[in-house]
DNA sequence: CGAAGATCCTTGATTAACTCATGTATTGTC
DNA sequence: GACAATACATGAGTTAATCAAGGATCTTCG
């Protein structure tokens, strides 16, 4: 039973540690424009890989892809992103970052990560944090 | 920008995670007849500490203080929690699960820490873990 | 002792995210 | 070329969350 009782910490942790970190986001969204969901969003369309269908989004976000319709809508009404047809799937619409769509992402992170309590932590904690996470993450 | 880099990654790994747990969560609270929020306050309700003043609970769930009321009446209406008035101070009202409720908060975290990602390391991997986020927490 | 101010919870109205059901277009298969 | 399957869009409806205002209790200070 103690192994569980680690288990459970944990996870405690690290809700704890989600829940500051939005909460620092939140903080910062009104002067960036961006709602949390949107800002979630944004901080999944990497510039440097290739472009995520709308539907694949939808997984990544645990929702709905209608809801993603939605989301998408309100970026390009901004002007942060952008629907792309798929090259060969004709089906399928891509979401693409604008500049100013990749300059938000650039505050965003920085706003976040810069302040975020695992910054806190040296640079040879931070990569054994990364190992252990990663190993937990590639088993599920 | 290299410890950028991991810090950035680092934080991603946690929102991945806390992502995946609700998910999980999400699957089996039909259930037990709780929604996300509602498994979120259970969560925080822990029988083996002071109970909570309702305000203190906005606090940790980063949220207002009306809102836990809404939660804290729907939990009462099904008879998990309680509100009682705090013995010191009139105005204060703290909420206690009930048998029912700490019946219930079992099988959350039974269904969650279980299964989590994070149960999939050993034991000594988990104390490491839980070591750098405490000291993460800490600096915070 | 009593009034002013602060703190805590509640209530009601409003907003916004999300889901579900349905529709339309495109692709793949037989 | 018809049929099933997949992907996104649209519209209605649900629900959680915020905000503003109110009533109750505590604290401070004249």
């Amino acid at each position: 039973m103690v192994a569980d009782e680690i288990a459970v910490a944990l996870l405690g942790q690290v809700m704890t540690l989600s829940g500051q970190v939005t909460e620092r986001m939140r903080a910062g969204l009104e002067r960036l424009g961006l709602t949390e969901s949107l800002a979630n969003l944004v901080w999944l369309l990497r510039p440097d890989t290739d472009p995520l269908p709308l539907r694949k989004i939808a997984g990544l976000l645990h929702c709905d892809p209608s809801n993603v319709t939605l989301l998408s809508a309100k970026l390009e009404e901004r002007g942060l992103a952008e629907r792309r047809p798929h090259p060969g799937d004709g089906r399928v619409r891509t979401l693409v970052l604008t500049p100013d769509g990749r300059r938000v992402r650039e505050q965003l992170i920085e706003l976040v990560a810069r302040h975020s309590p695992l910054a806190g932590l040296d640079e040879s904690e931070q990569k054994q944090l990364h190992a252990l996470l990663d190993k937990a993450l590639a088993g599920a």
